[in-house]
RNA sequence: GGGCGGUUAGCUCAGUUGGUUAGAGCGCCUGCCUUACAAGCAGGAGGUCGCAGGUUCGAGUCCUGCACUGCCCA
């Protein structure tokens, strides 16, 4: 029922409410609910509540995502415990596995969310594998293929022998390890000379095909263009020349093995040397690995140094330091490997991406991510998308046996245009997972259709996300909005209606040939269908979001990093279980200063849950007050009877204090809603945080609970309604950061009446220019200083809590004496004072006393009297008195200060010395009095 | 190796275009079960702002170098 509180209807035409959409990161299908997601989420439904209640159309969209490799795993693991194998599933009944799995286990975040009350609007919920969006991903792929962008090669792509596939970049975590330096010599052929290698990876000298040393190297001058014997496989290969010999490092010649090395490779193509694969797919050695054929690369390294030191060709060891690739998601050592994949020519797409963030189309929060974003995208690759999984987004393509390769939206008609075969097969990989995550701004508002949705909600408003998927997701999203929601193929913007086809057909088939451009890394050149710029405003409005903002790391109370090995995760559910969903979320907020990671504790959760429950005592204060004075008291409305979005409404100004609190709550809300467009998450939360602890439940409601007592049935009627109105305000000022508390009070105040379903749908207050007095809140100040003088005297005196005491107030300009004489009762309530009495000259000569610019108070307390401790006390502030007055003297006697200072600066110095000259002398003649 | 941060109270962090005496929460100390709240109230202690230079009338804030530390990329 509540869920539908949520949902929101696309707009008609003519709607001109302003539209805030925000796309969830999709969590992960095999996920569970995290620190990292809780303190993204609590970000996402502050901001979205907050825009919800201020009056815009919101569009918080959930979605979740199909996570290939980690689905994929799941599912082979519980295979695995029937003692089943993927394989003899067979792919299709696999994929009917994965989906019974999701079904049944694929929601748990989903649960989670709704759990926690986050107001996204599930009618729309979205799962990148549903039909409408696997369509979309076919769309894309094939509009690449024509614009050239798509290419399909054999490289050197990372593998990970473990998953079986070919990952991206990204996927790759490099590490650096202790390991080996080996030098093995290979006996130069026709000679008795050898020739010393360097490698860390002896094993791959079963595929060399050639042994490169540096042209400028005088070592190996006279070698050059001999051949070498291959020891253990006896076979002839080239000694060459080029760059991939460093003669700084290691003997300064190395081996050459282009099937097994990125750099190899290359230079293999330059050298135009045979590639011998000597691994299979799960990194074991193959039949061309002679007599290793079947041993795993690590056992296959051991025998391979066992045989060549037997051997003597073994020739050095040394400890060096070796950088390695891990498989982001298993950990496997990665290994290059020679295979045919689908890849991305990505500079075009990176060409725009950087353009829209250089001219701030899209702006970062913290800032300095924009400049880690365009170092990334300045050095970007082209994209490995081709995994070999079975679940996820088949690519469409079809092959014929002829070798003609077909990429189609759809499955072709059976007959090869070239040859005529009949046998066309779907090529078997799926598209890396975040191939279709990057489409969702887009085609999650139903793209390439041209939806009234995409028309309103796209670009998106805001994302809020991790660093850790800057570039896998952000980065991605950034290139492939440009390029799609741009001409030509931005879904026509005269709104046709769902469904209408919005761009002519294009041919439903086109051929591929192999690439034979060995340009993996940043391949360039212009593209046939885009070689004309885009426009500023067709550029402008392709973006996918127009602010990114980035969230820390959620760290443990330690700083340390979570993990489960460690065993220092925290299940965000047992926190909440713990301390409330609002405390929870509270802390997060309030921790969350941008750029910073946080340091989870506890301790801070307590504290807020102590927050929430001053605001229950509070409310219970306030309805045993209203119960006694005025039992069908409701908040004020304003003047043509509507709730109020600006300031607080039916709120009556009769005293200081009623003046004062009313400033406060919107000088507050006026903070508030300017943290909450900086997204400063923390300032929001504090402020509120001091405003209605610190102030109103401190100040406020001390000050006003004389006039609640019986006696004053009319003033205290007027003090009831100006805290209900009070407390109503705050609670919408408060809801973002404390939905469920805030709504369950408010409920309450309406008696379950309420003018709206939930306080969300209420509006958030706005600050009313006229509500703020600055006068009030500077006679406030006053006051509260005369009260705290007390208190403080009255602790330095030790008198009794008890104990009620006369005290005497000088002020020598009348307003502030008949500031403090009005507010006598404040005084003697709050700092349990007997009896005010107005001195007609300073106290200065008095003991007991404390000075302060605009009054003296001194505390009629004769029983103990220490002189010397009175003595002391003064000389420690005279001294604090005369070291500022020296400071403020000499930079008033510094022409240079005074002449260049803003005016204001000076005058506010200036104004600071008659101040405390007028306390010196006070204090002096003190000390005067007690010697 | 390249890049980006961080270093402020015992802990975790704020500190706006440089401008009086650098703030908060938690923790700590003292006194209070005062009729909304002991998950509370009142009061208090605690900081040469990592180090060394520089710019400026003026530096926690800007610049340079150094130290320590974290992250990203190769």
């Amino acid at each position: 029922m509540k869920e539908k509180l949520f949902s929101t209807p696309t707009p008609a035409p003519g709607d001109t409410r302003p539209v805030f959409t925000l796309l969830l990161p999709p969590p992960n299908v095999t996920g569970r609910l995290h620190m990292g997601h809780m303190l993204n989420q609590t970000q996402m439904v502050i901001i979205v509540r907050w825009h919800r209640m201020r009056g815009d159309v919101t569009l918080w969209l959930p979605g979740t995502d199909h996570a290939g490799i980690a689905t994929q795993m799941m599912v082979e693991r519980q295979l695995a415990t029937e003692g089943k194998k993927r394989s003899e599933l067979g792919r299709e009944k696999f994929i009917q596995r994965v989906w019974d799995w999701k079904r049944q286990y694929g929601s748990a975040i989903q649960e989670q969310m709704r759990r926690l009350g986050a107001s996204v609007d599930w009618s729309r919920e979205y799962f990148t594998m549903d039909e409408n969006l696997s369509r979309a991903v076919r769309e894309v792929f094939v509009r690449l293929h024509e614009d050239g962008l798509i290419y399909r090669g054999k490289y050197i792509v990372n593998w990970c022998p473990r998953c079986v596939t070919a990952i991206s970049d990204l996927e790759v975590k490099h590490e650096e390890i202790p390991g080996k330096l080996w030098e093995i010599r290979y006996p130069v052929v026709g000679t008795n000379q050898f020739i010393t290698v360097a490698t860390t990876r002896p094993e791959t000298m079963l595929g060399d095909t050639a042994v490169a040393v540096n042209e400028r190297d005088e070592r190996y001058k006279h070698l050059q263009g001999k051949r070498v014997l291959l020891p253990l496989m006896n076979r002839e290969t080239p000694i060459i020349t080029d760059e991939l010999a460093q003669p700084e490092f290691g003997t300064g010649a190395v081996k050459v093995t282009p099937a097994h090395d990125a750099n190899d490779f290359q230079a293999g193509l330059r050298h135009n040397l045979p590639q011998i694969e000597v691994m299979d797919q799960h990194a074991r050695m193959n039949e061309n690995a002679g007599a290793y054929a079947g041993l795993s690369r690590e056992v296959a390294r051991k025998k391979v140094l066992e045989d060549l030191r037997e051997q003597g060709f073994l020739v050095g060891e040394k400890d060096y330091t070796l950088a390695i690739g891990k498989c982001d998601r298993c950990g496997t050592v990665v290994e290059p490997r020679l295979s045919t994949q689908w890849f991305i020519k990505i500079q075009p797409l990176a060409d725009r991406a950087i353009e829209v963030v250089e001219k701030d189309y899209i702006r970062f929060t913290p800032a300095n991510y924009r400049q880690i974003y365009l170092n990334w995208m300045g050095n970007i690759h082209d994209w490995t998308i081709s995994r070999q999984l079975w679940w996820g987004h088949r690519i469409p393509a079809w092959h014929c046996s002829c070798g003609e390769i077909i990429v189609a939206r759809e499955t072709p008609s059976p007959s090869c245009p070239k040859c005529g075969g009949s046998e066309l097969k779907q090529d078997p990989d799926v598209l890396d997972t975040w191939f279709s995550s990057g489409l969702l701004p887009f085609t999650s508002l139903g793209w390439p259709e041209a939806t009234r949705d995409l028309e309103v909600f796209y670009p998106t408003s805001l994302l809020i996300t991790g660093f850790d998927i800057l570039f896998f997701w952000v980065a991605r999203m950034i290139m492939l909005g440009c390029w799609f929601m741009a001409s030509p193929h931005k879904p026509s913007t005269e709104y046709v209606g769902a469904g209408a086809p919005t761009r002519p057909a294009a041919p439903g088939a086109a051929p591929i040939g192999e690439q034979s451009s060995p340009a993996r890394a940043r391949a360039s050149g212009s593209t046939r269908a885009f070689s004309a710029p885009l426009t500023a405003d067709d550029l402008h409005a392709s973006v996918p979001f127009r602010e990114v903002y980035i969230h820390a790391l959620v760290r443990d109370a330690e700083r340390q990093k979570m993990s489960k090995t460690k065993g220092n995760v925290l299940d965000p559910i047992q926190v909440i279980e713990k301390y409330g969903t609002d405390a929870t979320r509270f802390t997060l907020a309030a921790m969350s200063s941008p750029g910073t990671d946080i340091a989870f504790n506890e301790s801070r959760t307590e504290g807020y849950r102590a927050f929430a429950n001053k605001i229950w005592n509070a409310a219970r204060f306030m309805f045993m007050n209203v119960e006694r004075i005025d039992p069908g008291l409701r908040p004020g409305r304003t003047a043509e009877g509507g709730y109020p979005n600006v300031g607080v409404a039916g709120f009556q100004t009769a005293t200081l204090e009623d003046r004062w609190i009313l400033s406060r709550f919107n000088s507050v809300a006026k903070t508030v809603n300017e943290s909450l467009t900086a997204c400063r998450f923390d300032e929001a939360a504090n402020s509120i945080y001091d405003f209605f602890w610190g102030e109103f439940c401190d100040w406020y409601v001390e000050l006003i609970k004389p006039r609640l007592t019986p006696e004053c049935a009319e003033n205290a009627r007027v003090a009831c309604g100006n805290l209900v109105a009070l407390f109503e305000a705050s609670l919408r000022l408060l809801h973002p950061v404390m939905p469920f508390i805030t709504d369950e009070i408010w409920h309450a105040i309406y008696d379950g009446k309420p003018p709206s379903k939930s306080l969300a749908l209420a509006s958030y207050p706005q600050a009313d220019k006229n509500q703020i007095d600055e006068t009030a809140e500077t006679q406030m100040a006053i006051l509260q200083d005369l009260i705290v003088s007390v208190r403080n005297l009255r602790a330095e005196l030790k008198v009794e809590t008890k104990e009620r005491v006369p005290v005497e107030v000088f002020a020598i300009e009348p307003h502030i004496r008949r500031l403090l004489d009005e507010n006598r009762n404040a005084l003697e309530k709050l700092a349990n004072v007997e009896q005010v009495r107005f001195a007609e000259s300073s106290l200065e000569k008095l003991a007991n006393v404390r000075h302060t610019t605009r009054f003296d108070v001194r505390l009629e307390y004769e029983k103990k009297i220490d002189v010397a401790a009175e003595r002391e006390k003064a000389t420690k502030e005279l001294e604090r008195i005369e070291k500022e007055l020296e400071n403020i003297e000499r930079q008033l006697a510094n022409e240079s200060f005074v002449t260049k200072a803003p005016t204001h600066v000076v005058e506010k110095l200036r104004k600071r010395r008659e101040e405390l000259l007028t306390l010196r002398d006070k204090i002096r003649k003190k000390l005067d009095e007690l010697n």
